[in-house]
DNA sequence: GTCAAGCGGATTGTCAGACAATCTTGAAAT
DNA sequence: ATTTCAAGATTGTCTGACAATCCGCTTGAC
């Protein structure tokens, strides 16, 4: 018998990896905000059909990272303030009850997990590499909606945050923003090793509260 | 100067219509859980071309109303009762918090709309046409969450409530179901009339506590 | 000089056809 | 009954094409 029954991988698609990779360059801040999207100019860039890329744009549409007008092509959005705004409140939302959820069910390997990512966290905050303060935060809240208990609940919230990922390098690269941030999460943390809802819940939208906060600020300090 | 100034329809591509058809296909319950979709039948039937179809596919696919599986394709995803749990209870903190938020915020034209459909309900009610007193339901919904003053709130909310569409007729037609709906529903408009958040927010938890009790019903009595 | 009309290039929307890779089904063999 | 294998069905992807639409620029009228 083989040994690697049933863990077949599935095969990745010319799709799927196009998503990844303009989600991906997305993220990273690549396109302009308001920028256009030639579609032949990305199928060269990629070395994909136009078939292949117009099925992966259609896919980042509705993820809301892209806009396609009829006739007008694939842009990249510009968030307003109003929408942002919108989309931190339903944040909060959810992740307060993620992270009160969290607090009544996690197992102890998970919190091990989380203690870990924490960690991440802490060394990142301490130098000045923002790309990976980023990413680690984003490790720590995964492992918390990772363990609600609720898996709409987890891919709605990640649908939402990769909308506002403009905003968290900005934000984070504010003075003393990564600090305080650290303490922030580090609250989050023990509330859920005590398996204190009610803190957990608080010190949750404490939190989202001030990313809030610190995104405004960067983006009124922005041009 | 022409009389339709600025209030040009942006043209409806292909790609859009077949997303709307699909969408409605699927709500009404035309394909089974379960069942495969092939692309070449369904070209044919729409009368369009595989690319415009398959662009229409993934938008479906990030919408979670179909799952495209690599080298298998597109199939109706049969709907697991952990899931629609899951599902029911974001909707549950979504609406509530919409419910609460409209209390304060709805201006009296649009109050007076949400009373026009709830009556409109209340008439589809005392009917026995569950398709009537699903889509006068679901307006009445659309409403609240339009008025709730979060876009994304809406968004998000419409995205979930079309993923449980499934179960929406069949827990209509259970026994009078739709009459206590009905006395749920218009609690919440009294509530929402009296501006009283905390009244709305309580009976619209409420309400989707039974409307979940319901479909659960609804699932075990079927096969 | 300013403004409108119109022209041309660029870009998108959509289609047709093709072919290899993969899955599924049913028959054959043990 | 179970396994093996081959044929058919279906998908993943590409190429090429063409009409419709949009955008910027020139041109011409006032």
């Amino acid at each position: 018998m083989p040994v690697d029954m049933n863990l077949r991988i599935s095969p990745r698609t010319v799709q799927q990896e196009t998503v990844d990779k303009l989600r991906l360059a997305i993220f990273s801040g690549l396109f302009q905000p308001g920028s256009r999207l030639i579609e032949s100019q990305l199928c060269t860039q990629l070395g994909i059909s136009r078939p292949s890329l117009r099925e992966a744009l259609r896919s980042l549409e509705a993820e809301r990272l892209i806009e396609i007008v009829p006739n007008r092509g694939p842009s990249i959005p510009a968030l307003s303030w109003e929408v942002a705004t919108a989309i931190y409140e339903v944040r909060e939302l959810l992740e307060v009850e993620a992270a009160g959820r969290c607090a009544l069910r996690i197992s102890a390997e998970r919190l091990r997990e989380l203690e870990r990512s924490l960690s991440a966290f802490e060394l990142a905050a301490s130098s000045n590499d923002s790309l990976a303060q980023v990413t680690t935060a984003a490790d720590f809240y995964s492992i918390i909606l990772a363990n609600c208990g609720n898996p709409v609940l987890e891919e709605v919230h990640r649908g939402l945050v990769a909308r506002i990922s403009f905003f968290r390098g900005r934000s984070m690269s504010l003075d003393g923003r990564a600090q305080s941030s650290l303490t922030e999460m580090r609250e989050i943390y023990e509330a859920i090793a005590a398996g204190d809802e009610k803190a957990a819940r608080k010190a949750s939208r404490q939190h989202v509260l001030k990313a809030k906060a610190a995104a405004k600020r960067s983006m009124d300090s922005a041009t």
